[in-house]
DNA sequence: TATGAATGAGTATTCATTCAT
DNA sequence: TATGAATGAATACTCATTCAT
């Protein structure tokens, strides 16, 4: 009888060295081949598991998102206080986009491009990364309507602040990705929660 | 005289086509093929006025980039209140996305992800879109120092705040490409900019 | 006694599972594993009865010849009569090809497009179709010979005449496979049968 | 301005050595590199002029038809007595199959197992061996029907003999085939249409 | 100058076979 | 003995680039 396989248990272990790759070279110029070296296995071994390159493009992006919400969810879920939870987003954030080693985070930079570039295909229920970040604004949108409520932020629009928010994190983290030396996403972070929250908050 | 063809119009003529088919369909699935065909122009023409599809991309990068500049540049040349400049930095750069039709934008995704992969490159005189994004930086802070000299702003850390007004704008327009329907840029943008200014403004 | 199985009994099972999907994908299509699915076994286990997918082919091409031959052989063995031994070879062929179920007889057409790519292959022990049209060809001859001699047949050519006949039948065979609705392979039979008959008879 | 090429010319040219290479090496093993060696042709160029391997099948499969159709057809053109037609597309048929060189006629074994499994197919208009089977086999009926309205022939069953005398020619060029040496076609196509008009005209 | 026919390096994927259990 | 997980050789097909005209 052959070796039993946690077959889910591989599958990650393949995703993780796959993201490691598709960061550092881009997903368009990683080979399968370098994909297999990466994860100590055959060049068909990778298809035991996956259908296809792109599938495990779909897997890697699916995991990764589902780690961000993670973290983040974590982060805000025992707070209560709606000024925290927007502090908390942002430390928390900056925390998990630096924590990684390899540069992990410039996968984002392809999950964005492909995201768009398969809006339209025919193929089933590909990345949605509409879906994704429209959630995102809507936890956001709502910490803030609760803060509006609890009148810890002036009476601004819930939906945009939260877009803005949102945007503001992406747009640092691409500068941060362009050049990490001049650019200290700590430092980059606290003075944007600061700006914020005198943006936002009542005096 | 002899038939003398304007070498320069003919390259920018091409650069306009393989820009929008670069936005459509990504840098890496464009064949050159699609280029010749979007210029109405034989495959063999390209080559007589770029050496590789790469160097294609580097001047509509450069093209981009530079009209990118020129427009805000524009914008804030007559202007004097380091406020207006604030403002119209905004407007004007939410005007410049909007008025393009095909989805121009699309092709920003690919320069983030081309760019950072070409960073190590031994290739000389590739994507340097992190000088770029230093010069947009330091424009914005120096009207910021300017503002805070002249006691409109707050002694905020003018150049972490340029970072992050460049950074919405880009994360705004991420969400903007990602879901046009959902997301009004227009309002975004004077959102923002209401939110900014409370933040850093004197009161 | 020991857990003996009998291994060639378990070589036969897989060979007739083999059969069927050589018979309905082809030959050159049908996976190993295809195979081991149809016999419900491991993949692995295949390769403890037979060395290679070839070896396979080598196998099932004697198992079926082997049952042809005898098929014909049974039927003609208690016959005395050499008119009657030839039509009762058109039958009991005839009969044959249309016994199986699942579109067995498909399997021949590998059978002569392997055997003529095999003919100058340096493996040994491979197909020998002509061989075995060879020996067919000449028990049908020495029934025509059989039949000159006691005064049925006329004074035609035994050899060639075997080859039409034996040519007759796999000739109408391939149109019947084309297309069985169209195509009533009895009645074409029995036609056979008459026209040979009043064609070699001697009035 | 680049070299005109007649397409449809140089489309044949290849399938003629694609032809040649299937017949000597079976479809399946045939790499698209052999053709293009025997085309003297780089790879990639087949590909300007079809679209994948199975194209160039059934473009073969196609051209090499309605070459053997126009040889018949030819042949029996200028003939009225039906008698002389069955003769004559005996002797034609002989003739043609034996003028190739390089054992061309092998492919056939192809054609009929790959029209075997494409049956099915979902895809379009592919092989259909059994509709130009059927074309075949009503030529020949209706000579044999004419010639048993003009006394030639007996009453036989047109469809069915018309169904043996193709078979029998295909029957007999699968043993010409398997060994070239044991099987003279000429005479074997001789002595058939001895015992067939025999069999089939009036006294 | 303009072209598109020709090319072959490069790559995702398949599948017969092996072998540890 | 039986298995299926692992493997890499093999191959159809793509596409940037070249070059004869």
């Amino acid at each position: 009888m052959p070796k039993k396989i946690d077959k889910a248990a591989k599958k990650l272990e393949i995703i993780k060295h796959a993201m490691r790759v598709f960061a550092q070279k881009g997903y368009a110029k990683t080979k399968m081949a370098d994909v297999a070296l990466a994860a100590k296995i055959g060049k068909g071994t990778i298809y035991e598991y996956f259908k296809s390159k792109d599938e495990i493009f779909n897997f890697v992006f699916t995991h990764f998102m589902d780690s961000m919400e993670t973290i983040v969810a974590k982060a805000i879920f025992k707070l209560t206080d709606p000024v925290e939870k927007i502090k908390t987003i942002f430390t928390s954030w900056a925390a998990h986009i630096t924590s990684h080693e390899n540069d992990i985070m410039e996968i984002m930079l392809d999950f964005w491009a492909e995201a768009v570039r398969k809006k339209d295909d025919k193929e089933i229920a590909m990345i949605q990364l509409d879906k994704i970040y429209d959630d995102f604004r809507r936890i956001i949108q709502s910490i803030l309507e609760e803060g509006i409520r609890t009148g810890s932020f002036k009476k601004i629009d819930a939906y945009y602040t939260a877009s803005l928010i949102l945007g503001a994190m992406d747009g640092m983290m691409i500068q941060w990705i362009l050049n990490k030396e001049l650019f200290d996403i700590k430092k980059a972070t606290e003075h944007s929660i600061q700006v914020f929250l005198t943006g936002i908050c009542v005096d």
